[in-house]
DNA sequence: TTGTTTATTTATCATTGATAATTTAGAGTC
DNA sequence: GACTCTAAATTATCAATGATAAATAAACAA
């Protein structure tokens, strides 16, 4: 259950619990996926590790930076480059999808998101891979970074709603919350096709 | 400075500080907006207005329900009824400026937006606000609530990043800001116009 | 064997949200 | 005017939290 692999040479230590900060933030998602992100606490955390808190800060700075690598290991699981031939319209849906459903298997992931200030990989990494496909179908930086910002701002705004039980249920309360996605995301991605010049 | 308005009818008080629910998010707002959210403790904001920080909590029950009636007072700031005539397009148009300008007037909203639970008021009032002209032009419920959840995502989630440090001045790096979000909310509107069978 | 580095523990802080117990001051009644 | 009642604050106190310093132990190098 607790994440413990195989020791690596040169690596210490007393007992084999063995941290690093991949292992730490898979820990820190599984605590979260729990009991939610207000029980994501240091003391919590190296319990489930098998460890004291301090340990945690010789792998990681803070709780903070900690928050910007369990978003960092997220997004970059949710995003993919087009496929050969992909339209980005059917690109941008698939990943439209892709990220509301591995935002909402994490629990609470928005306002971690919101919370977390993105790191170089997100900047470097994540974002341009969002960006590229839509300059390749031929817009420019400014109208794929304002594309590719208003998409990430749609998912993330959604995921937060959907996330807080009050507002959620609320919106559940008149429409299937799956098909109100399906929707909105449909619109955005047709409305920018109206925009970039490109296909 | 500190709000200390005229002393009702009825009240008490030992000095003259007068507290309610609606001075204290006032304070809570002034004092976010010169010290950022992490500032915004029981104690920081009890000294702003002359008191300690127990008073606080005969007027509020927690932080939580604080940060709640901020949102709540700042989105009802933010939205307006069509005037008389006025397309939805262009109303919607106005008032996802208007919020952008408004949420980004208040630093950290978007911060606090992710944290709060709508209140009743949120959810009796203000987002009916956005959901009925929809309906009134013609829409179904369920395609008025869809289009009004993918405005607000849109919105909270564009101020989330255009409040982080980080991310805004990674955006800014290769884009303006401000015609970028003109571009998406255009975009989304323009999106919106061709699902809801309306004009 | 001795010393150095790496990783962890113990001990400790200051800050925070929150509550209990206490106190003070208007308002209403007589 | 004295007496009470209640609204609204204060003082005192807690447990939880993020974080750091100091001590410690295991692996490795010499």
């Amino acid at each position: 259950m607790n994440p413990k692999p195989n020791r690596a040479v040169g690596r210490p230590r007393k007992q084999d619990a063995f941290l690093d900060p991949a292992v730490i933030v898979e820990a820190a998602w599984l605590l979260v996926e729990e009991d939610g992100v207000d029980a994501l606490t240091s003391r919590t955390l190296a319990a489930k590790l098998g460890v004291k808190s301090p340990a945690l800060y010789w792998h990681v700075p803070s709780m903070t930076a900690l928050h910007s690598l369990m978003v960092e290991r997220m997004l970059s699981e949710s995003i993919r480059n087009p496929a050969d031939g992909e339209a980005w319209q059917d690109w941008l849906l698939d990943v439209g999808r892709t990220q509301r459903r591995n935002f909402l298997a994490h629990r609470d992931s928005g306002r971690i998101i919101a919370v977390a200030p993105p790191t170089d990989v997100i900047r470097n990494q994540v974002m341009p891979m969002l960006v590229a496909p839509l300059v390749s179908a031929g817009a420019s930086t400014e109208d794929a970074v304002a594309a590719a910002g208003t998409f990430a701002s749609f998912i993330l705004g959604w995921v937060i709603y959907e996330q807080s039980a009050e507002a959620s249920s609320y919106i559940a309360s008149m429409v299937d919350t799956s098909t109100a996605f399906e929707y909105g995301l449909a619109a955005l991605i047709g409305g920018l096709s109206q925009r970039l010049p490109v296909l």
